[in-house]
DNA sequence: GTCTATATTGTGATAGAC
DNA sequence: GTCTATCACAATATAGAC
């Protein structure tokens, strides 16, 4: 679902093609989410934001350096957005665009993950060497330059917004200042 | 047609209720747009970029600083967004994340009116002292930024977003080199 | 050109046989 | 619990009277 989510969006998703697409039948659906629609987009958006959110530290704990090791998370995700065809990254940005003013349960829903990613993004900015409302700042920065790239990037066919704004992001993030030394790798600590 | 579709989106939004709301029947929609739904939002969208793009010089010339004219324009769209109950502010994002893989011809109008803007901006930016490359980019960065942090924006309720997006862009800004002084303010030599 | 009524298709959701 | 057939409704789009 999270996969036809993220291509298609919300509205233009049916339970019937989901249902052809994972090889069962709609009826089935809807016994195991007797919510409908709304209760199975709900769980895809909820999986997502708990696979996405190890990504973090997956892409950033190689890279000595946060603000070099952000500029390539950007550039890993440009990458990765042209050799899928430009089709979308987050279903998570897709949806809640859609459905923000909409479908309040499902609003909810996607800003509880989009809050998760924010928390962990902070804890995880701040065991860098980030002061925590820095960390909260830069955080909100780098998902908003995120979504707003997959979205430019999809619409424009480049990778060239993606990297535009990871750079910014990085430049920005290079100007914060950090308590521990720059060579850091012990951020658990 | 360009007010319903920032807040609903464009599946969510039907022609009958374009109809209602514009106090004109079906029938006469479909006599003056031919192309049906499709050509309507194609239309809504090169309206909203033509009236969008005029935007620019008038936020950014006040503000003898660059970086500061960027950031206090973020934070009247943060309030904006606030203030229209989180509605959101820009059409042809909303719609771009919606079809930009399923309606090719839209995703074609979105992608003009965005190279528009990124057209403008970086001609804007250049007058401003940024280098052709530098312009270029920053224009993506802060579109990005914008059409992100409007998407986190409303599906968390929150400006925050926003407001962090803009001060990442405008302290990124800020450590580009400028051709003329920074006091400038004619930037149309 | 303006508007009404309708054709047609596809949707989400359900009832009920296995 | 799994699957088929179908209901009820809303969507786009059109035909045709004024």
């Amino acid at each position: 679902m999270a996969e036809l989510l993220r291509v298609q969006g919300y509205a233009a998703t049916g339970i019937q093609q989901l249902a052809r697409t994972a090889g069962a039948p709609t009826g089935s659906i809807y016994h195991h989410f007797k919510g409908g629609k709304r209760e199975v987009v709900a769980a895809a958006l909820r999986q997502t934001g708990a696979v996405y959110i190890q990504l973090l530290p997956l892409l950033l704990d190689q890279h000595a350096d946060l603000a070099t090791g952000i500029e390539a998370a950007f550039a890993t995700a440009a990458d990765d957005v042209g050799h899928t065809g430009w089709a979308n990254m987050c279903p998570v940005g897709t949806v809640t665009g859609e459905i923000a003013d909409v479908e309040p349960e499902l609003r909810e829903v996607a800003a509880g993950v989009i809050a998760s990613w924010v928390d962990e993004g902070t804890r995880y900015l701040a065991s860098r060497g980030l002061s925590d409302a820095d960390a909260r700042a830069v955080t909100y920065a780098v998902l908003s330059a995120l979504e707003g790239g997959f979205l430019l990037a999809r619409g424009q066919r480049s990778a060239e917004p993606l990297l535009a704004a990871g750079r910014a992001i990085s430049t920005y993030v290079a100007t914060l200042p950090v308590t521990a030394p720059a060579s850091a790798e012990n951020q658990s600590t």
